[in-house]
DNA sequence: CACCTTACGTTAGCCGCCTAATGGTAGGTG
DNA sequence: CACCTACCATTAGGCGGCTAACGTAAGGTG
């Protein structure tokens, strides 16, 4: 039990994942600033790009985020005119979100910051790979969701693939 | 240019790496609490638990993090009783960090949870897709940190699509 | 020697994201 | 019908990470 090479490949997953996070977000956020937005900003806008009118509870299942960040997160798109809330005609307590005109003239701006962005995570590796890392990133991604997880803390190991 | 296809992967690539990120820190966070400890503090306790009585400055390039990060993180740390704080008796400036007793006694219930949330992450992947991944991040990391960007944005962008 | 630059650590303040708790509305069920 | 549960959004409070600005110490250079 605890083989340092287990410790070791943990490391390097764990870690890896860790600063790739931190990198991308940074960089993100640097890039969404030069077009006035921060960061968690540009998902709900994204968003509403596909679909236009939801409420923040869909908003917030569509980001996987909480409440209270949509809540925030569209306060401050509001603050900046790229957004309207509406009350829902049908239910009196929901809030319908929708993008502005001065919320879809960003949106070319906002594509072209996040093209850029994937361009400087991967724009170096081959296509194959690009298609592997995605790939591999949802099926992390999955894995932790997955609400079948065997906790192995309690006993002294048994991994095996 | 702008094509859909690129805003296509380019939202995959931003948003895979945006998803697995928010998840791998949720369950780490909530492993890590079961041993008393809050994300971030985790990270000092592997570098130190490598090599003891590095100054802060030290940690916080090891950690890939900065200086008022590391000042927060070692006081917690402190608090809790797992490290320990001296001046450097060759700079008045530099504090020289250790682990303490009891820092190293939770070091091996730490690797456990290390161990545990790779296990999590890529657990259900064959082994060559597990190097694969890490293999794919840190490209990922170095190509975001690589400083021969070129910014294809800096141009006034005529946005007409 | 005095000076200027560089480096170490801290403080203050901001932002995103979270959880917990609150008020108000919808809607099914006794 | 009244009630009770489920849901929408908000507020309050906490944490980690960052930048900017500060005080202090070290060290090279005039």
């Amino acid at each position: 039990m605890a083989v340092q090479s287990e410790d070791d490949e943990a490391a390097a997953i764990n870690t890896a994942v860790r600063l790739l996070a931190m990198r991308h977000r940074a960089r993100a956020a640097s890039l969404l600033a030069t077009i006035g937005l921060n960061i968690g900003q540009e998902v709900l806008l994204f968003e509403l790009a596909i679909r236009d009118g939801r409420t923040q509870a869909q908003l917030a299942t569509a980001a996987s985020c909480e409440a209270p960040t949509v809540t925030m997160a569209v306060r401050k798109l509001q603050a900046a005119g790229l957004i309207s809330r509406v009350r829902s005609e049908h239910d009196n307590r929901a809030v319908l979100v929708s993008l502005t005109d001065a919320g879809h003239e960003l949106m070319p701006r906002l594509r072209a910051i996040w093209r850029q962005l994937a361009l400087e995570t991967a724009g170096e590796l081959p296509r194959a790979d690009r298609k592997r890392l995605v790939h591999l990133l949802q099926a992390a991604t999955a894995s932790l969701d997955g609400p079948a997880q065997v906790d192995v803390l309690a006993s002294p190991i048994a991994t095996a693939p």
